[in-house]
RNA sequence: CGCGGGGUGGAGCAGACCGGUAGCUCAUCGGGCUCAUAACCCGAAGAUCGUGGGUUCAAAUCCCACCCCCGCAACCA
């Protein structure tokens, strides 16, 4: 028997599901069930990534513990996929006791094989730039910004030998072309590899600085960096190193992600499973991002849309339809209300549901809800019959690619074919001239029609094609489902069976409503951005950004904000995000802030605003442009706003 | 010259590897039908296929140069 074996990211816990974590698990779910229906034993595997420094961090910002704050987000997520009708096999968590073990004997056996070597990590220091920089980066051995020779600070770190299996990856992606895909991110990577530089892999914190993960199984003072943590999930997950699941399924592992992740999984990934002894995954599928107008959809961004707000008013067939029918796999896609509900009422409403309605409606006119036997068909069913059959197979084809979109329009093919079908067959005519055997044969090859295009949009839509089969006297237990003979065999609906009455599958969205509120939406982003942010702000600012733990009245008194006058703005060489901003303090020379809002704002507009600055923190270099403080801004979904008083006061000011 | 992707009728895309009628969906306009969810069906208008060169009998497609957009990376103290 053919086997499947589907993966997601393991979600990390700093955040609750947004839609690209939706999108992602809809994805594998409607493979899995593909898979299912093509009569495949399928393991779909799902879950939370809860390790690390950025975990310790949020669960501080939420007062909680890690292991608390870790069950609560895992919840979010292992909470929300049924509702998205997801089924997945297995939810896995990588602070689950068995995850650890396993991590740790991994460890041990690279380590054991001589990959693991304890060395040093950082190198040379400059305090002026604080941070590290290898000997590639120094220019003559000295700071290539303050020309001075770095300290050299040693931290003791174990690190995977990943360079010595550099050659044996590049080749391994050459000689399976389809290992990587598609081929974009496959090119991205060899390109990656062809430069030749890739480093070993540093895998260990030490404890002193990081707590919240693995223990080394060989060094108790430091615990192993996340991704190494991570992506052993999807080795314990089938237990390894044996029993039935491993032999069964990792020869037919597909890991699915986002192009964010591409480098963990295309390389470090492949050369863990080498220096473990194993075969590397099947296929690692990537696929793009989800754009929000023009930003990339993330939560640092703010424009977060909530997943069932949406699948819960379209439906979560609908929902489910729209994303994988809008994303060509691989390439970014942009995310609106509109465009969904353009694609549910044209493809859904209007070309399926209205077509279940129709056919229905008439069997019930003509036949009394029976499905008629079919006589013989003429060269119009021949063709019909054709349609179905390239529809049938063009659509597994490409599904078992992870091309819904393409796939999903080869079937709508079929779908429109059948609406020009009866339209050029006109039951209404035949059944006015009481030619009944020809009325017969069109409304059962409509129906037997119908009920193909049924099952193969079970993976995509499991609730309404159920109901659609249900609508047709057919039985939708999965069970029961196979798609793989769909495209040869002819004749699956009995006749006699019982139809429903009507149908009302897909109840058209008022778009004219629709566009009404997104007009005024648009209205109020022209807005001055100030009235924006106020009217936006409050909904989505607290879920999103947690209060802090509390401080001290001294600890906050050590802050010397203060109100500046800007004098002059500029934009710094080399840099998108950074303008050069000189401020005055009433102090004797102006200052020169770097501000990253050159993204938000012309130089020009700036000047003569006032600004609240964050007077007292430590200069830094950034870009090689020393920063003497910092601006006060707010981000929010239209964009950026600066702090500053309500009324002009001398440059100077203490803010309290 | 950091890496990658893209620029095709008003919008979103396909076609490009394997040169030879520019295709699909949505929107617009006209018509048809009446079984149906104001739906469906037919027809029409609308494209110098980013720009400039080159190869060729023939270029959206192959080659060269350039312009613009979008990600990634480096910077958002």
């Amino acid at each position: 028997m053919e086997r499947f074996y589907i993966t997601t990211p393991i979600y990390y816990v700093n955040a609750k599901p947004h839609l690209g974590h939706a999108h992602s698990t809809i994805l594998a779910d409607s493979m899995a069930r593909f898979h299912k229906l093509m009569g495949h034993e399928v393991h779909f595997l799902t879950g939370t990534d809860e390790h690390g420094d950025k975990i310790v961090k949020a669960a501080q910002a939420a007062g909680k513990e890690p292991q608390e704050y870790c069950d609560a987000i895992s919840a979010t997520f292992s909470d929300l996929w049924p509702n998205l009708q997801v089924e997945n096999s297995q939810f896995i968590r990588t602070t689950n006791p068995e995850h650890k073990r396993l991590v740790q004997k991994a460890l041990q056996q690279v380590y054991d094989t001589g990959d693991i070597y304890f060395g040093e990590y950082g190198g040379h220091y400059c305090t002026g730039c604080e941070r590290f920089y290898t000997e590639k980066e120094l220019v003559d051995g000295l700071c290539p910004d303050h020309k001075i020779k770095p300290e050299y600070i040693a931290e003791k770190n174990y690190f995977f030998r990943m360079s010595k299996y550099q050659d044996w990856l590049l080749g391994h992606i050459k000689e399976n072309p389809e290992f990587i895909r598609p081929e974009q991110y496959r090119n991205e990577v060899v390109a990656l590899l062809e430069m030749g530089a890739l480093d070993d892999l540093c895998i260990s914190r030490p404890k002193s600085r990081l707590e919240w993960g693995v223990e080394l199984p060989f060094d108790s003072n430091y615990v192993t960096y996340v991704w190494f943590d991570a992506l052993l999930n999807y080795l314990s997950a089938l237990d390894w190193p044996g029993g039935d699941k491993m032999a069964a399924f990792w020869p037919v592992a597909n890991h699915l992600i986002a192009k964010d992740i591409l480098k963990p999984h295309a390389v470090f990934w492949p050369t863990m499973l080498k220096a473990m002894g194993l075969e590397p995954f099947q296929h690692l599928n990537v696929h793009g991002y989800w754009l929000m107008k023009d930003a990339k959809m993330s939560k640092s961004l703010g424009n977060v849309v909530e997943p069932l707000a949406l699948a819960s008013k379209y439906g979560v067939s609908g929902f489910r339809y729209f994303l994988l029918r809008e994303m060509t796999f691989g390439y970014d896609a942009s995310f609106s209300e509109e465009a969904l509900a353009g694609r549910f009422n044209a493809d859904l409403a209007n070309d399926l549901g209205n077509l279940f309605n129709r056919a229905l409606a008439m069997t019930h006119k003509y036949f009394g809800g029976a499905v008629p036997q079919a006589g013989r068909g003429g060269p119009d069913e021949e063709e019909l019959m054709l349609l179905a059959k390239d529809a049938c197979l063009n659509y597994q084809r490409l599904f078992e690619r992870f091309q819904t979109a393409k796939a999903l329009d080869s079937l709508w093919e079929l779908v429109r074919g059948l609406n020009k079908y009866i339209d050029s067959q006109a039951p209404w005519s035949l059944y006015k001239e009481k030619n009944v055997s020809r009325l017969a044969t069109v409304m059962y090859f409509v129906l037997e029609c119908m009920r193909k295009v049924a099952v193969h949009l079970w993976p995509v839509m499991p609730e309404a094609a159920a109901r659609m089969l249900e609508q047709l006297g057919v039985s939708a237990e999965p069970a029961s489902l196979r798609m793989d003979t769909e495209a040869e065999d002819w004749g699956g609906l009995v006749a006699g069976t019982h139809v429903a009455t009507t149908s009302n599958l897909f109840p058209r969205v008022d778009l004219a409503a629709l566009e009404t509120a997104s007009a005024e939406a648009q209205a109020s982003d022209k807005v001055p951005a100030e009235k924006a942010a106020a009217a936006k702000a409050p909904e989505s600012a607290p879920a999103e950004s947690p209060v802090k733990a509390p401080v001290d009245f001294e600890d906050f008194q050590k802050l010397d904000l203060r109100v500046g006058t800007v004098l002059s703005v500029a934009p710094v060489p080399k840099a998108d995000k950074l303008l050069l901003v000189t401020v005055d303090l009433g102090e004797a020379e102006p200052r020169q802030v770097v501000a990253g809002i050159a993204e938000f704002f012309q130089p020009e507009a700036l000047t003569g605003r006032q600004v609240v600055l964050v007077a007292n923190l430590k200069p830094r270099k950034l870009r090689g442009v020393v920063s003497q403080g910092m601006i006060l801004a707010v981000r929010h979904e239209a964009g950026l706003e600066l702090l500053g008083p309500s009324a002009q006061v001398p440059p100077g000011s203490p803010v309290s």
